[in-house]
DNA sequence: GGGGTAAAGTGGGAAAAAGTGGATAAGTAA
DNA sequence: TTACTTATCCACTTTTTCCCACTTTACCCC
């Protein structure tokens, strides 16, 4: 079980490679080389799952019953894209192209990194999305951390 | 728990690193080296948690289900650029450029303590808030702290 | 209050690590 | 085979980190 962190602003090269910074690989494990998986995110962002997270994400997909066609149907959709990668000697990962061009992404992108996965932005949408504050994120965070006399910073 | 308390003009070198004040630490801990989380805040400056609030913090919201848009942007809002941080031999920290930037930090800075977490602001900011106290403290002090229907339903 | 000492705060340099770009090799399809 | 894509490797540049040394402030004692 990961608690990765961070928010990076990286490049992203002319053939598609990422590197990824070393204080995110050092969330992640000591050696070797990184397989991951790369999919489409829910808001044209990419999401990419260290080997492990996604197995048991798909594990738990893999419980349902695909003849029902709102299963199947949602399980495609999580499917969509998903592309398994492994990271060259200098710790950057492919991006395929069409995932690319899904995100937007030009050459500046962040790398946001919470809970067990990291989202890959565009720089642009990156700043637009952290930009706004969501509806109702006050009473949410309030639900959230208990209603307190201090839950919420806010305001 | 803590109970942190002070407010500290302090200067951000050029590194972006700032020294924490003797008198802050001392009501953290009392040796080594102090981890903390740092993430934007709400009004375009920092926040600053000590390692065990922030895990205590997140805790709670990564039991949210992510699938849910709701609160899929809310982890994210919350998180945003949420960067674990260690000081130095020098107790100082490094503040990850994304987010001085964000701040308009440049070089005075005041670190405001209260509860169990330290706000940075640039100085200039930070006077601002103060400074347009007046106008509205007592009338919002009553209504938050006045009790009555409206004080205590939430925040 | 002044001088001395210790603690706190500041700045910068050098070594090491991280990041970047490109060249060459290996593999694939026409 | 040839043209083209993909992968691996190497070399250079930039950034980060760690350490040391100096300056300034605070505090104590005379």
């Amino acid at each position: 079980m990961y608690q990765l962190t961070g928010e990076y602003e990286c490049k992203i090269d002319a053939k598609g490679r990422i590197k990824l910074p070393a204080s995110l690989i050092r969330q992640i494990s000591t050696e070797g080389a990184y397989d991951f998986t790369v999919n489409r995110g829910f808001e044209n962002h990419l999401m990419l799952y260290p080997r492990d997270v996604w197995e048991r994400k798909t594990k738990e997909l893999n419980q349902l019953n695909i003849y029902i066609k709102k299963n199947r149907e949602a399980v495609r959709y999580f499917y969509r894209g998903a592309t398994k990668i492994t990271s060259d000697a200098s710790d950057r990962i492919l991006i395929p192209k069409s995932l690319i061009e899904y995100a937007g992404i030009k050459k500046e992108i962040v790398l946001f990194a919470y809970q067990e996965q990291v989202e890959i932005w565009s720089r642009k949408a990156y700043e637009e999305v952290i930009g706004q504050e969501p509806d109702n994120f006050s009473s949410l965070a309030e639900e959230v951390f208990g209603g307190g006399t201090h839950g919420t910073d806010h305001e």
